[in-house]
DNA sequence: ATTATAATAGACGCAGTGTTGGAAAACAAC
DNA sequence: GTTGTTTTCCAACACTGCGTCTATTATAAT
């Protein structure tokens, strides 16, 4: 919330410090990235990393946490609880901007990734639609929400991996039919 | 598959080692556990570890090799891929299995772990049924896999987190209800 | 121009890694 | 039990990364 007024310097070496873990990203295991290679890579003095970001780990949260800014705003911005399930290209929207960040979320969602992402994004669930009946019980209404999102999640991340190569109307087709229908598609004609 | 001849000796320093790794996963993510502490705690030299493994990744890579093959032992031995949907009875001996190794599934599955055990349990994808139509284009076969296997998992792994409370037939019935009838359990009353 | 802030360079002790060589202990086979 | 093998232990090694610090230089903001 506090913002941060920072020199032009110091916005500079921030975004070098994340385009350039984003970019190891693509290689190494975030586990394997050193704060030295880091800013070896990225051309910066390691003290200058520490005047910064106590360690790798935070550096990754603060991204997080921004990332998960703009999607929850965007969550809010165009309604989409409203509607269940959801209209196409309402999620369609969702999966451009994952699109149009596609070298980020990949970092943040990939296997090099320690994929302590996935908690913050599973907070999806608290801005979906609340139930309207108590019938029932909540701890299965947990699984189903993490049944969801997570599986939704994982099929984004793969749709990113290989170059997002369908349009985003089509996969949010896809996550809806099978959010809402199942998975009767495998090897079953659609009928 | 080369059977390696262990002395006992060796037997129980393995097994130890295991055992001390998967207790220390309970509370400690897997990239924050050094070789020193993991032979300080089994009470081995650290010499002897690496007479055994080249890194902890190796020492995780043998453990999720050894779980992967008793479980597709158990997929083929009573053969799942025949029901579509699955019988939930038999769904429910594969539950039981996890919930009596909850420890060690915890632990190659949980939020301390790499998560690099999720590609490993996607290769369950490739036991199941064959398409018998061509209708559907590959790429959707892939991504809807990808969404069952990895909800599943994720309910899966949020059951055993919480200790397992409900019976694996009844999480079984979930699984397969979501799985092939969608999600329309949210805050809505199953009729 | 002055002041404040950021980046650099080099050093520090500390901790973990992976390897080595040799002594001690536990095992297997006879 | 004695013998020979294998495993574990112990202590040291050089190496790398960590996190902190101080002094110095460079660059914004006003």
């Amino acid at each position: 919330m506090a913002e941060k007024k920072l020199d032009q310097r110091a916005k500079l070496t921030e975004q070098l410090l994340k385009n350039t873990l984003v970019e190891m990203l693509k290689t190494q295991h975030i586990s394997k990235i050193s704060v030295r290679a880091l800013c070896e890579r990225a051309e910066l003095n390691r003290s200058t990393f520490y005047t910064h970001y106590a360690d790798t780990a935070a550096l990754l949260a603060q991204m997080k946490q921004e990332v998960w800014q703009r999607v929850s705003g965007l969550l809010n911005q165009q309604d989409i609880r409203i509607h269940k399930p959801p209209a196409p290209a309402l999620l369609a929207r969702f999966l451009e901007y994952f699109k149009e960040n596609a070298a980020l979320f990949e970092a943040l969602m990939g296997e090099n990734s320690d994929f302590a992402f996935k908690p913050d994004l599973m907070e999806i669930t608290q801005l979906l639609p609340r139930p309207s009946s108590q019938e029932v019980d909540p701890r299965t209404q947990e699984y189903v929400k993490t049944f969801g999102v997570t599986g939704c999640l994982s099929v984004i991340q793969s749709w990113l991996a290989d170059g997002a190569k369908e349009s985003p109307l089509h996969m949010a087709e896809l996550l809806i039919d099978m959010l809402f229908g199942g998975i009767r598609h495998l090897g079953q004609k659609q009928e």
